[in-house]
DNA sequence: GATCCCCTTACGCATTCCTTACGCCGCACA
DNA sequence: TGTGCGGCGTAAGGAATGCGTAAGGGGATC
């Protein structure tokens, strides 16, 4: 039905292997993530259409996560509480979240709530497999090719070009890419993204004067050129 | 806050006044409907941002007016009713709407659902893009174009050029201007702008003594030309 | 213990920004 | 009609910033 991937949250094993179940019957590709650290860092990597967050987290406040999250990313956010009190609910759906589901939920209405959220947003959701001119990137397993052959990619690497990649053809600014792969108190390290994009680009055989994939936009960010 | 209008669809007068109490308090709009056939013929003549919509109409099913809605339009639905089983929330959710809260319900949890409902839109609402005469400004690409050629723009020009094309046919103060782009402490350096504003206009092919974008107000500031 | 990856620092270069200088025009005033 | 003055437009050069590039140290992993 869709190939839509979503990333849960929650650092209880029983409870994310009943989501994915869940989520899987209905055809979706689940990631799972056991921290606020991990869940951040999968979120900026994969690139899911949608994220279901528990606000119970041990490593770090749910909340805070979410607020994160919103600092480089609009992905819509379900999440999910055992708190019924309407201030927890509040602050959520302020902090950026799409929905909120108390605990226990009903998995049928979850389910409904899940298809609610990515029904109005079906145009823009990404595909696990990027395919660019000669370039082909592969979110499920972090590999990439480049005219069939492989690409030998360090994790900042890969999740750099993911993120450029997803962007195709939009601008992203140094601020995004920061928060979302060095996380928000790098925010102003500048210096980290030219590093990484230079070796990005030497892997992908690209100059930065006259560029194939990845064009300067100066004081801003950067673009990946569309594919023809 | 926001002018957004809200169309409230419920028979039961009390509640509709509650709910327009509520939402007018948050600085909405509120149109406010009694029946399924008055509250479809409101959607239609108001275009309202949002729909909240109550199951429990007398005059038809309230899930065949979201059925009907649907047909020709994407505002978001809420959806109110007393029904707690999954299988109605599944079949509204199902059926387009976007979210579905059991009354009795907390207001301040409804108005942070509608919050969250109408914040998702505001970028459809609100267009990075002006287009004025042959001059094409993109806000999020930071990017501009000028018969379909792209203008090369420093930060700065850009900077400037939205700040006079954005408020375009009103005057501009010099004093708005160096606030806006060069800070409060630089309010009283208009030889920047005066350079700034030469800059643009070359790049812009435009002449000041016989404008066709920046025309200038001696001794006030500047003023973006409507394009015709 | 070797390798790999990430972070950090340093430096040259190009672009952009700031700053200063000067000419023109209109206006006021004599 | 001449003169002074203020505001604006224009030009150019030095300072500062930002980017690309190279290299090395520390820590994790195997």
């Amino acid at each position: 039905m869709t190939d839509a991937r979503i990333l849960v949250i929650d650092d209880e094993a029983p409870i994310r292997r009943f989501l994915r179940v869940a989520l899987e019957a209905d055809g979706y590709g689940v990631i799972e993530a056991a921290t606020a650290r991990a869940g951040l860092a999968s979120a900026a990597r994969e690139a899911p259409a949608l994220v279901v967050l528990d606000l119970g987290l041990p490593d770090a406040d749910g909340l805070s996560v979410l607020r994160d999250l919103r600092g480089w990313s609009q992905i819509p956010v379900l999440i999910l509480s055992v708190r019924v009190d309407e201030a927890g609910k509040v602050e959520a759906l302020d902090a950026g979240a799409q929905d909120y589901v108390v605990k226990p939920f009903g998995v049928k209405e979850f389910l409904a709530r899940v298809r609610s959220l990515l029904r109005d947003r079906v145009s823009e959701i990404q595909p696990s497999v990027l395919t660019i001119g000669p370039l082909r990137i592969d979110a499920a397993d972090h590999s990439a090719t480049l005219d069939s052959h492989p690409l030998h990619l360090t994790r900042r690497e890969f999740d750099l070009l993911w993120m450029l990649a997803s962007h195709r053809g939009r601008l992203v600014t140094q601020e995004m890419i920061l928060k979302a792969i060095w996380g928000t108190a790098h925010a102003g390290d500048s210096q980290y993204l030219r590093v990484y994009i230079r070796q990005l680009r030497q892997k992908l055989r690209d100059d930065a004067t006259n560029p194939r994939f990845i064009m300067t936009e100066p004081g801003i960010g950067y673009r990946f050129l569309e594919g023809s």
